[in-house]
RNA sequence: GAGAGCGUAGCUCAGUCGGUAGAGCAAAGGACUUUUAAUCCUUGGGUCGAGGGUUCGAGUCCCUCCGCUCUCACCA
């Protein structure tokens, strides 16, 4: 018997276990010494591309009857993921990453030797058959093979062949397992991509140039979360992953990139949850000349679009939880829904100071804007159902964004909520370089530099100096937006690589 | 960070009142030319998460630790 120590993969017939990777070729020897080499397939037929052109073959089945050959001839190579042998006649189900097909291998059809490869054969391994597309006696559409190809072993077991792999941990640390064997797994992968095609076909649409910022940043600005430390050891610097993707974009704005954005990583030193990784990915997208009205509208064409791309309504379920896309999403004030939900005048620190009290929070040394911000968290955020844009911030809480004209105490800024989820954050950007300056200055009282977006940036300042157009701007959580288009209750779920710990 | 649950074969899971470690799938040998999670016969496979304790005896009871999942709290 083999070495493997679980599975016993390998017996004598692979003589002394060797699975040998040469150039372009995987060499396999039989028992009897008979040295199969196994040329890579040049073209294959995707299992989909067998089915599709059923609709022209309808007449074919009618007139064949069942247990006929003589369908057209086809090539199809995947993973093996059933295997029924009857004696001289094998059942495979074959599956590549459009489908899955059945194949028929008998040995009068394939000939002795050919047919010797089936005892090769193992659950998980990829082979490549040539054959005539056809219906077995149950009509099930098969390719009945006429030469098999055997193109790679696999040496570790597959899972459980009917319930799969369940584990959730096992399913993120091995994530090539999730993929073959959960289909539904590989269909949210897939649609993730198709959402980010979409999103940039969108803003491609609008005219936006991608770029890609720098992620060192010598300050870790534009968001208020825990950074990354790191170092560069020739210039002996301190670096921080980047948080946000802001700063070099306005400074983009500032060159006259007038329409701008970065689909990319950001990295934030914070705890996990099912809405948290401490790696997730953004798009923060400017657009010159523009407000945050326009990023509104423009959120809603970005998430209606993924939806299309997805072949999704405007009705989406997530969990047991309905979600209603139909543009446009409500739009109201923050002061409106303070108002709404707590009884208590927005404008009146007082009160609000002595509401904060009443439901536990601490009120003590912070800033009005501060207590009132976290009143807002605890009874606002978790009752917005949406699709709903909170808008009108108190400015003090937004020290990136262009103040209301006549109304410096609001700023021009949105939040996106769906089901007490923040989903993207906008602004009117702030252009004013001596405000910006001031802001990145004065902390909030009550608030740690760590929870504060205001962090001194110099040369951002400088940027600004040289004059930003007036302009819109969007920060969208893509794995978050994903989430909700795809029905996946954890990030981990659309994150083909989360965080984990160290294997033990 | 707090609470609850879980951890047994490669995978999916049973394991009663504390009394010899179980099943299915997978693997190995055999039979079978129309199977559908094929079927039938045979065989091998265990540090019961780790450590300690109680007991004549612990997968089972107790303690500590590790890991995972869920819920709550916080960053998006």
């Amino acid at each position: 018997m083999g070495i493997d120590p679980w599975g016993q993969r390998f017996d004598d017939r692979i003589l002394n276990s060797v699975v040998r990777e040469m150039a372009d070729q995987i060499r396999y020897v039989t028992a009897a010494g008979k040295t199969l080499v196994l040329p890579d397939l040049d073209t294959t037929t995707l299992v989909d591309g067998v089915e599709k052109p059923l609709v022209d073959y309808k007449g074919w089945k009618a007139e064949q009857g069942e247990g006929e050959e003589t369908g057209p001839t086809v090539r199809v190579a995947g993973r093996i993921m059933l295997m029924r042998p009857t004696g001289k006649l094998v059942f495979l189900k074959l599956r590549d990453w459009s489908g899955d097909i059945q194949v028929m291998i008998g040995k009068g059809q394939v000939g002795d030797d050919n047919f010797a490869i089936t005892k090769l054969l193992d659950f998980g391994d990829l082979v490549g058959i040539d054959g005539r597309l056809g219906r077995t006696n149950t009509g099930e559409l098969t390719v009945h093979a006429t030469k098999l190809h055997f193109l790679t072993k696999t040496l570790e077991p597959p899972p459980e062949k009917h319930a799969g792999l369940t584990d959730p941990e096992l399913r993120q640390r091995m994530r090539y397992v999730d993929l073959t064997y959960n289909t539904d797994s590989l269909d949210t992968f897939y649609k993730r991509t198709k959402i980010i095609h979409s999103i940039r076909t969108t803003l491609a649409g609008h005219g936006f140039w991608e770029v890609e910022g720098p992620t060192l940043h010598t300050v870790a600005g534009g968001a208020a979360a825990k950074p990354f430390n790191t170092h560069h050891n020739a210039l002996d610097m301190p670096l921080f992953l980047r948080i946000a993707l802001e700063l070099h974009l306005k400074r983009l704005l500032v060159g006259g990139i007038e329409r701008v954005y970065e689909m990319g990583r950001v990295y934030r030193n914070e705890g996990v949850s099912p809405k948290h990784n401490p790696e997730f990915t953004m798009i923060e997208l400017y657009w010159a000349y523009a407000n945050y009205e326009t990023m509104m509208d423009l959120t809603e064409q970005i998430i209606t679009d993924g939806l299309k791309a997805t072949g999704q309504g405007y009705q989406v379920k997530w969990g047991n939880l309905d979600i209603d896309f139909t543009p446009p999403f409500q739009r109201r004030t923050y002061d409106e829904l303070f108002q709404e939900c707590t009884k208590i005048d927005p404008n009146d620190a007082t009160a609000i100071a002595a509401f904060a009290k009443k439901i536990g929070l601490d009120p003590t040394g912070k800033h009005p804007d501060v207590v009132k911000s976290e009143v807002f968290e605890e009874k606002v955020e978790d009752s917005l159902v949406g699709p709903i844009f909170v808008i009108d911030y108190p400015s003090s809480l937004c020290p990136l964004t262009k103040r209301k004209t006549g109304k410096p105490e609001v700023a021009e800024r949105f939040e996106l909520f769906i089901h007490g989820m923040e989903l993207a954050n906008a602004y009117t950007e702030l252009n004013d370089p001596l405000l910006q300056e001031d802001l990145f200055k004065t902390q909030l009282q009550g608030m740690e530099e760590d929870d504060s977006m205001a962090k001194m940036d110099t040369d951002f300042i400088r940027a600004l100096r040289h004059g930003m157009p007036p302009a819109g701007g969007l920060g969208i959580g893509i794995d978050r937006l994903i989430m909700l288009l795809t029905n996946s209750k954890s990030i981990r779920d659309v994150i083909l690589f989360p965080l984990l710990r160290h294997e033990t």
